[in-house]
RNA sequence: GGCGGCAUAGCCAAGUGGUAAGGCGACGGUCUGCAAAAUCGUUAUUCACCGGUUCAAAUCCGGUUGCCGCCUCCA
């Protein structure tokens, strides 16, 4: 089936073909690295990882680029205010990211570069623009001259004449124009600096990422991607720098992700709703969070809130616990019962994918794929060998595309089940000695008491369910 | 002030011309000592509002209202 995707800038759909039969270049715009990755950039990066593992499921041959942005001027501060050099705070946090990463599952990408490993290219790159006429080099800093460029503001569907009339663009004495963006900054005392043509200076933000991308990728990339805060002015500044230099097109496809808010506020520091991946990690599974932030389509915003995440914890466990049902049910059927079953929904979720990467309509796909099961063993607990290899190769498609399922389901059921305990004041073994107390209340027909003790238990939040083969907990 | 996006049930959320996916919640049935889980059924004659195009509109066009984002660092 082809792959359809969403391309910023004609705002429609299109048909997606590489430039390249079978292969695909693909750059995404990393993070910069001067604090703790919040759930804005989880989100940005698992749908990226997810396009990336479905691309190749697919049987292209992708190279993903994804940068680190590690000289900045917000790196800058951080490091002037805690009295260390600027690097020891770039490479801490990339050290951070990885470990975020990790915990996600998000999968690295295959070229990770950073800005101050290719101080070379981007010099090149400044060159090649200034050689052109559509930059000039103004008191030791260069900038992009906007007006030489007719194209700008066709990614963000801009005009450059409302953009003047915005007039909410900094004044710097050095442009010709406001709407003019550094691509090389003269450093002023104390700040890192690399020599160049113009002066001891760093890159601005911009220039890297074309400078790279080209420098991985070539002059054109199949598909380029971020967060929708940086259609303007980054990504339209890319466009003017790649495009002017090398006069051919930049990006065939622009994907940008929504914003995650919380509880309907936008993340922000000065309002302290700011949810670091850390955080979120100590207290939801990898795959909890995945799989939210994996149920709204990746151009919507998504809002986090406890009911949310609940949900989707929810559902995840109503997968796992279907998969265990399988599982230890007995393998005694001559027929496959499960095939046509999974071959729609192999079909389908394969289709969902292939829309634009919609995995609210994958999720859903799974979430009838669990119906189907449950009911056929609901009629008839048998299955067949065949059977559990078909739902195999399926959940092993989910897992490798989307990042959840991978577990174990009894692994995974009994993680839940000991999540809280600690904080609820109760042991796994005080809770299994309950359980005894009341199946005797319950063989000596004493209801009442053995309703006392489960209702005590669910008071403390622990739900106790009877099943043929004995009485099971969970927490709520 | 300029530009862009969004508005689907109690809540979350797919659907971009062919007659409203999925999940949560709620209610009723099966199962159960009773529950829970699972399952079955019910839960939007209707997609913010007003016009228009069309045999046909949640989907396209125009307008109104509301919300959000970007224009300064930002996933």
């Amino acid at each position: 089936m082809a792959i359809e995707i969403y391309n910023t800038p004609t705002k429609k759909k299109q048909i997606f073909t590489p430039l390249n039969e079978g292969k695909i270049g693909m750059y995404v715009c990393g993070v910069t690295v001067y604090d703790m990755c919040h759930i804005g950039h989880a989100r940005s990066m698992i749908i990226f990882d997810v396009i990336a593992r479905f691309l190749r499921k697919k049987g292209f041959q992708l190279t993903y680029v994804r940068n680190f942005t590690d000289i900045d001027d917000k790196i800058i501060n951080k490091a002037n205010q805690e009295g260390k050099p600027f690097n020891e705070i770039s490479e801490l946090y990339i050290k951070e990211f990885y470990t975020d990463m990790e915990t996600l599952k998000v999968k690295r990408a295959d070229k990770e570069p950073k800005a101050t490993e290719h101080i070379t290219q981007i010099i090149d790159l400044v060159k090649t623009l200034i050689e052109k006429g559509l930059a000039y080099e103004s008191s030791g800093s260069v900038y992009f001259d906007v007006s030489k460029f007719k194209g700008y503001g066709k990614l963000s569907s801009r005009k450059q004449e409302d953009m003047i009339a915005g007039a909410r663009v900094d004044i710097n004495e050095a442009k010709d124009d406001p709407l003019d963006f550094a691509l090389w900054k003269i450093s002023k005392p104390g700040e890192p600096w690399w020599e160049s043509p113009w002066s001891k200076g760093r890159p601005g933000w911009h220039i890297e990422c074309s400078a790279m991308s080209t420098h991985y990728l070539g002059p054109t990339l199949d598909i380029h991607g971020g967060g929708r805060d940086l259609i303007f002015p980054h990504h339209e500044n890319e466009i003017a720098q790649s495009e002017g230099a090398y006069g051919k097109e930049f990006v065939r496809n622009w994907v940008h992700n929504g914003f995650v808010t919380i509880d309907n506020e936008k993340m922000s520091k000065s309002l302290g709703n700011f949810l670091t991946i850390r955080e979120l990690t100590k207290e939801h599974h990898p795959e909890t969070l995945r799989l939210f932030l994996l149920s709204s389509h990746y151009r919507s915003p998504i809002d986090f809130s406890k009911d949310a995440i609940h949900t989707a914890r929810g559902s995840l466990l109503r997968f796992y616990e279907t998969l265990d049902r399988v599982a230890s049910a007995p393998k005694t059927a001559k027929e496959p019962r499960l095939k046509t079953l999974l071959n729609e929904f192999d079909e389908k979720f394969d289709a969902a994918m292939c829309d634009d990467f919609n995995t609210a309509k994958a999720i859903a796909h799974i979430h009838d794929l669990t119906t189907g099961i449950n009911r056929t063993i609901d009629a008839n607990p048998e299955i067949a060998d065949d059977d559990i290899q078909s739902l195999n190769a399926s959940i092993s498609t989910i897992s490798e595309i989307l990042g959840i399922l991978e577990e174990a389901p009894k692994k995974f059921i009994d993680a839940h089940k000991r999540s809280g305990l600690v904080e609820i004041g109760i042991t796994d073994k005080e809770i299994k000695e309950m359980i005894g107390k009341r199946l005797e209340a319950k063989k000596a027909k004493d209801f009442k008491k053995a309703d006392e003790i489960r209702n005590s238990l669910l008071a403390k939040g622990i739900a106790l369910k009877d099943t043929p083969s004995g009485t099971v907990w969970e927490k709520v």
